[in-house]
DNA sequence: CATATGGATTGATCTACATCAAGGTGAATG
DNA sequence: CATTCACCTTGATGTAGATCAATCCATATG
């Protein structure tokens, strides 16, 4: 098990501005647990007793309707925070969209942890205003976006989520992953997959990105497919 | 200006714990605004130099592209809270939707205050979680409801809310006021205002709902309404 | 009292995206 | 090496909701 210093959670979550006693009490809730891509972490309604955050991998938290319909409300990338305190069950379907190792901490232990130790809260409270602001920047692409911004939103996001975490080679090129299947895509983007790969291939015939093998994504200029996200220029962030 | 403990938002906002000391602290840094509807309380990228609790009226957030094309992405209910500590700007436009009574506290010494009283900043969380919620809940509407299902669900989202804030006449028939206009409307559902007007009035063909006047509205059966929105039976609550 | 004025309604038409359907591709498996 | 399986692509067609345009209605205004 590692160290929490070690842990990729500690640039953005919640023990990153822990040390002695309280480190030391993190380490005694905390724990691993590891998914591979496609399985689920829990079901809307189910049982929820912990909270976590991402380690490596991809988890999506996502909303079904009785008929199936779907919609991701949540995209959690590595350092990011899953989980309600206060909540007994999960509210969404939480599922590895990859590979995924999440470490968790008991939710009741973290609580009380939460109590003495107020940076905890505070780290918590900047963390959902983040959350929601990126819910709303997300209402705005469902609501008021067309197909092609909503593709060229999306890959920017990953883009620039991907790159905050590890540089990329930056000869003008961005290079990166996509993680998300062509559903899981149109589960974010409130579209159906076909309309997903239709308009990334339309993006690809002119050239706005490349892709090489199935999920490899090269975008030869950033700010040319920013245009087509129909944000702002200088637009903030999303997720 | 009124007591705080006189003021509504004592129900669900920050000071509703609040006691001796710390609402005296409060008393000091508030002070109340009024707008007419339509006014604009701040614009997005406008300093903010408050945060404040709605109140009487309705307040809303949106977003606007350079286009014009317009997402709300809040809506500002009595007792609501409004303002992010620790950013100096509104990301979003606020506006008063109908006549509205905001209870604005001092942003930098609401934030000290914040600091030395714990339970502010616990309950600022509850309610940012509670938001959060709120807005994945929104997101399933836009991404994925057809545009009768969202008009369903308006209307039982601001019956709900004005049914919790005061009791209706509950004689099986659930009345109160519509206080949206029809573009108020398509910007929450991200519709346009014609498609809002004509769900209205197929609702109304259909009886599941009388309108009377231009704002009141009538729902004769609230669960036959509730059909209509695509949710869960015992589904939770919106905004 | 005539007349703006700011919603709201209703109709006719258009179009972006959904739906239905048929292949294609590449990694995994016996 | 053939086969399967999960995922992706592309085409043909349908439709919900957008767009454009006219009219209505109630309140406000000289």
């Amino acid at each position: 098990m590692q160290e929490c210093k070690d842990c990729p959670i500690r640039h953005r979550a919640v023990c990153a501005r822990c040390e002695g006693d309280e480190l030391a009490q993190l380490e005694q809730i905390k724990y691993y647990r590891s998914f591979e891509a496609g399985q689920t972490v829990v079901w809307a309604g189910d049982k929820m007793d912990f909270v976590a955050s991402v380690v490596t991998g991809i988890a999506t938290l996502s909303q079904t309707m009785e008929d199936g319909r779907r919609q991701m409300v949540g995209l959690l990338l590595p350092s990011d925070f899953a989980g309600r305190p206060g909540r007994e069950t999960s509210a969404y379907d939480v599922t590895a969209a990859t590979d995924l190792v999440m470490c968790c901490f008991r939710k009741k232990p973290f609580e009380n942890l939460m109590l003495n130790t107020p940076h905890i809260g505070q780290r918590l409270l900047e963390m959902t205003l983040d959350e929601l602001d990126a819910a709303r920047e997300w209402m705005l692409l469902l609501g008021r976006k067309t197909a092609r911004e909503k593709i060229a939103s999306l890959i920017c996001i990953i883009a620039r989520r991907d790159a905050s975490l590890q540089l990329n080679a930056a000869d003008g090129e961005l290079r990166f992953d996509l993680p998300l299947t062509r559903e899981a895509m149109s589960e974010y983007l409130g579209l159906t997959l076909e309309t997903v790969s239709r308009q990334v291939s339309a993006l690809r015939k002119e050239g706005l990105i490349r892709t090489e093998g199935k999920r490899q994504i090269v975008i030869p200029d950033f700010d040319a497919l920013l245009e087509e996200t129909g944000d702002d220029s200088d637009g903030g962030f999303l997720i």
